[in-house]
DNA sequence: AACTATTAATAACT
DNA sequence: TAGTTATTAATAGTT
């Protein structure tokens, strides 16, 4: 229900996810509302953001809705009570670290180490992994540095031309030919006399799937000194 | 959101609102699940319909959250005094929780995704960890493929063997030429009357650094039936 | 924060 | 109770 079909998995980016977290969690509490109305539903939702902020709802109270939910899932007297609540707890620890375990062990596996153990077939899954991995990286690393380039290119054109009207202002427009010693372009694509206009840049398209970065080169074509 | 608009206030005929409170709330739960799943978020809900019956759901476990919701209400410290020990555990709660966090957000780029963020170098060194994983799995990949190859070889000798033996049986020793049909072998490297002794293994060495496995091929030579 | 093209939810009906 | 369909509501991507 928006511009495109989503599908139902974590949000990449940061900020989308804020924003839809923000946008549906007001579509959650308002319908959980319209439930308890409409119904005569009692009805609570707590939600907490990933950052830790909570939000909630309760059509009564959320002390009455937990009391009674307690007393429906007949937990009630593992709550409050310290005993218990020292073992959840203690439970919520050791659950923590298991999980925190596996994903160490899976860390260690994707670093290329610890991987006695595991199958052929558990080996080719993790090497068809790490080069998907590999091809997102390299991709976004091109992008950025596309990115950096243009703005590169951009601020650098911006300084040849300045420096274009302080010649003229200097020594007058007399000045014809003779090499710009001013130029700061060092990019190998002859920005000579003529290069007082934004030259087209001839930097592979950072959009195409395979933007091989031979792992030694860092940048292309631009530098600036 | 449907055949017409409706007013949000309580369904006075019995059975539509039943209905409808089935309805909504198969989707209420069903968005509560979403938000979780795509804000990362932590999510409980509890629905009491009006004939008393509990519908919930819990993005982790209930107690989890109602924990977590009486601990940000501080209602938590209401009943019973917080002992010291109760403390320990829960900042240790929160300790391995921060440390899962940070695991995660780390795997996650070391799997592609959220690399937003990540400056030129950091891509740049999250690309040579994952090269140098790549190796690793790959060198790993091809010794155990090179030793499973290396007991299917000696496997396949002494059937071979053993069916020699068997042949002489049935036939005598008068039978010296002729395709031995009940070669189990099709390495293509050409087992025929020979093929009674251990061949050497043309195989690449699986200890040189650049192992290269193109992603499709993921056996190398013999094939056994 | 507002807009809008699209998808998803669902009210009425079967 | 379950399925269908016409409509409204929610929201993903965009400005």
């Amino acid at each position: 229900m928006g511009r495109g079909k989503i599908e139902i998995r974590r949000i990449d980016n940061s900020t989308s996810r804020q924003v839809t977290f923000s946008k549906r969690r007001g579509g959650l509490l308002k319908k959980a509302k319209e439930l308890a109305i409409l119904c005569d539903a009692e009805v609570g939702v707590m939600i907490f953001s990933s950052t830790g902020k909570l939000y909630d709802f309760s059509s009564t109270s959320m002390k009455s809705v937990i009391e009674r939910y307690n007393k429906s899932k007949e937990v009630h007297h593992l709550m409050g009570n310290p005993t218990s609540e020292l073992k959840f707890w203690q439970r919520e620890t050791a659950m923590l670290r298991q999980q925190l375990q596996n994903l160490q062990e899976n860390h260690r596996q994707m670093m290329g180490e610890e991987l006695s153990g595991l199958s052929v077939k558990d080996l080719q899954n993790l090497e068809n992994q790490l080069e998907m991995s590999l091809r997102g990286v390299r991709m976004k690393k091109g992008n950025l540095i596309h990115q950096e380039n243009m703005e590169l290119y951009k601020k650098a054109n911006l300084i040849c031309h300045e420096n274009q009207e302080l010649y003229k202002k200097v020594y007058g427009t007399r000045e014809v030919n003779g090499a710009n010693r001013n130029s700061l372009l060092t990019n190998g694509l002859g920005m000579g006399e003529e290069s007082h206009v934004p030259v087209h840049l001839q930097l592979s398209q950072p959009q195409q799937q395979n933007y091989d970065t031979p792992a030694s080169a860092t940048k292309l074509g631009l530098q600036l000194h």
